[in-house]
RNA sequence: GGCGGUGUAGCUUAGUUGGUUAGAGCGUUCGGUUCAUACCCGAAAGGUCGGUGGUUCGACUCCACUCGCCGCUACCA
């Protein structure tokens, strides 16, 4: 009987559409389920969206949407993307899905009748005006920070789940496990910044929106976004924590592993487990927080314009060449860095000049030949015992990657394979043995041994560039595609006629790209801008004229003493000098803001931030984190209208 | 400011219990080859392992301090 092998990406969150570094994750998952159904477990492999929550709920107002609406539309996204990246997933779920929601709420009230969640209140300094709760470390001079009127502390309705009943029971399991969370930092970091410390009753409930799955039995009550996204996992598996659970789930479950981004590791080695040890279900075995994927001028968000989406680079340069760079490019537990330029690089690299080349320059010369007839003519000698060595190598050096999730270097074994390929064609030159007629069965058994090491090859890149591996396959025209078939050299049938030689990748002009890309970067901020030319609500002329705009002075900056980003200024505003708090430290140093002249909004109530009194505000152009100060030439102290 | 992470050749990086000349790929330079997608093969140059101090017979590896980046967070009127 096979071994079963249940594998998880996080489900992916509903707000907006995911750029290339949130969908690395499912390429990366894509490659451990593959390389794992390749060595013969029963996978089963679960992705899919989490749908609830506030924030989705406040997107979907703002795009004039219902909630439903948007995540319909979010996770039909979602799905293509997964689809168009080849990722090959047992189950697509989303957390809208009826049984999740009913499997939930169950989960919630086997939880609550055990007593592990309990009702308590949520108590906060609550100001009404402004509908905010705040902690009494936010207030200003006690006073609500946002408009500087008092607070009132209330009394909310909520459930509380007990951590920390099971915190000693955590920290023992994560200690006796060194493998439960992955990479090791992250272990000491749940370990010494959380556990350890001592955890807090978790809120796991929410009364505030509606957005989300409803406590069965309280009404207005709505189960916390976490518990809710974590449940997926065994609601998939159709967990049943009162009756008799799926077969799926007897089976499968504890996951063998859950791949995660290393920013929700929290979740998933505290929250999840402490669920689960409440249910009184097994843990699951481990938890790899993976790094994040960076484009090369920093962390992807959209706010800095260089977001990259996985189908436009599909489109742009074909499936492959994106999963096999993003894996490539990725370090095990630090962040690796992306752009169209190092796809570029590492393409033409490894896969157009090593790989590719080897097999097109293997198959012509199996053509030129012998009319690509395949035959081990002559035995082995010790150059070709030793290109088997080199493949029992790497097939070690592979395995103990890939079951450690050390993909790229996994990835990188098998490109030396190939390098190795290379070389032993030059050190056996084939195009020399062809020219004596009485070396031909050698010269059958070099390309014997080069065919063998390519079929080889392609089964072990399988996982990563499925499209390319199944193509050098059907070019070598071999039926014996198995994974353990590799581990018998020789495996590769005689007497095969092997296809004509079609280059599998056509290397990229990295100028030609970059232009390109850069055309089509300017086009698409170009329609961004458009897009978002939106105008804030009308105002009359009266609320216009209610602002006191003044010509000011910078005549003395100073560093926040409690703020790393704020700076104090005093200005002169003529008759009149005052203090303001800016937080510009990023935009100027101390020596460019002195002496300016610029802009003061001097009738905003004054305010302390962080204990500094700010009396007004420098009008600035910005666009994202790029921020210039208005400078004006007129006479200190000159109103402006 | 708080918490955490990190700093190895021009670039991207490996370094698993501290042990002889710190590995690799890309890039660069030189040489070779022609079966091949001007590709491949070989060689070389390039590192005071951020810095200082300590523990040790011995430190990239452990400890302390320090500098530089990054993330979360406070704060950006």
């Amino acid at each position: 009987m096979k071994e079963k092998f249940y594998i998880t990406t996080a489900i992916a969150y509903t707000s907006k559409i995911p750029h290339i570094g949130n969908t690395y994750e499912w390429i990366l998952s894509d490659a451990v389920a593959r390389y794992k159904r390749n060595r013969g477990y029963d996978v089963y492999f679960l992705t899919g969206t989490d749908e609830h929550g506030e924030k989705i709920e406040q997107e979907a107002k703002k795009e004039g949407k219902s909630a439903q609406e948007h995540v319909d539309l979010i996770a039909k996204e979602i799905q293509d993307i997964d689809d168009k990246l080849g990722v090959s997933y047992d189950q697509f779920i989303r957390t809208t899905d009826k049984k999740h929601k009913e499997i939930v709420q169950k989960i919630f009230r086997k939880i609550y009748e055990k007593g592990d969640i309990y009702k308590g209140f949520y108590e906060g300094l609550y100001c009404v005006p402004c509908e905010s709760f705040f902690m009494e470390s936010q207030l200003a001079d006690g006073m609500c920070p946002d408009c500087g009127r008092e607070v009132v502390s209330t009394k909310e309705d909520a459930y509380f789940f007990k951590l920390s009943k099971y915190q000693k029971r955590l920290e023992d399991h994560i200690e006796a496990n060194p493998d439960f969370i992955v990479p090791p930092s992250r272990k000491n970091e749940m370990l010494n910044n959380f556990i350890r410390p001592g955890l807090r009753d978790l809120c796991v409930s929410r009364s505030s929106f509606s957005w989300g799955i409803p406590v069965d039995f309280d009404e207005g009550h709505v189960v916390y976004v976490w518990i809710d996204a974590l449940s997926n996992y065994i609601t998939a598996l159709g967990y049943d924590p009162f009756g008799e659970s799926d077969e799926l789930f007897t089976k499968n479950w504890p996951a063998d592993l859950h791949i995660i981004g290393k920013d929700i590791v929290r979740f998933h080695t505290i929250y999840w487990p402490i669920i689960l040890m409440s249910l009184d279900l097994p843990l699951p075995k481990q938890v790899y927080g993976h790094p994040w994927l960076l484009s090369d001028s920093g962390k992807m968000s959209k706010s800095k314009g260089n977001t990259l989406y996985a189908r436009d680079l599909v489109k742009t340069f074909g499936l492959d060449r994106v999963r096999y760079s993003v894996l490539r490019e990725m370090p095990y537990s630090e962040d690796g860095h992306f752009s169209p330029e190092t796809l570029v690089r590492r393409s033409n690299s490894d896969l157009s000049n090593v790989l590719g080349n080897l097999l097109n320059r293997t198959l012509a010369m199996s053509h030129k030949y012998f009319g690509g007839q395949v035959k081990l003519g002559s035995p082995y000698e010790e150059i070709d015992l030793r290109l088997q060595e080199e493949v029992k190598k790497t097939l070690a050096l592979y395995e103990k990657k890939m079951d450690s999730l050390h993909i790229s270097e996994a990835m990188a074994s098998v490109i030396q394979l190939a390098k190795a390929g290379n070389k032993y064609i030059d050190d056996t030159t084939p195009w020399l043995l062809a020219k004596d007629e009485t070396k031909k069965d050698r010269l059958s058994t070099v390309l014997y041994s080069l065919i063998e090491n390519l079929r080889i090859i392609a089964i072990l890149l399988e996982p990563f560039i499925p499209e390319t591996s199944e193509e050098i396959l059907n070019q070598i025209r071999t039926q014996i595609r198995d994974y353990d078939s590799i581990y018998t050299y020789g495996s590769l049938e005689e007497d095969l006629i092997v296809g004509k030689a079609q280059p599998i990748f056509e290397r990229l002009d990295l100028d030609e790209i970059v232009e390109k890309e850069e055309a089509a970067e300017k086009e698409k901020v170009q329609v961004k801008e458009e897009a978002a030319f939106k105008t804030k609500e009308e105002i009359d002329f009266q609320t216009w004229e209610k602002l006191d705009l003044r010509v000011a002075k910078i005549i003395s900056v100073e560093d926040h003493p409690q703020a790393d980003r704020l700076y104090v200024l005093k200005v002169d505003l003529g008759q009149d000098q005052r203090q303001v708090v800016s937080g510009i430290k990023e935009n100027y140093t101390k020596e460019e803001l002195l002496g300016k002249t610029v802009v003061l909004l001097v009738n905003l109530k004054p305010i302390k931030l962080r204990g500094v009194l700010s009396q007004g505000m420098l009008l600035a152009e910005s666009k994202g984190k790029d921020v210039r100060l208005l400078e004006a030439s007129l006479k200190v102290g000159s109103p402006i209208s």
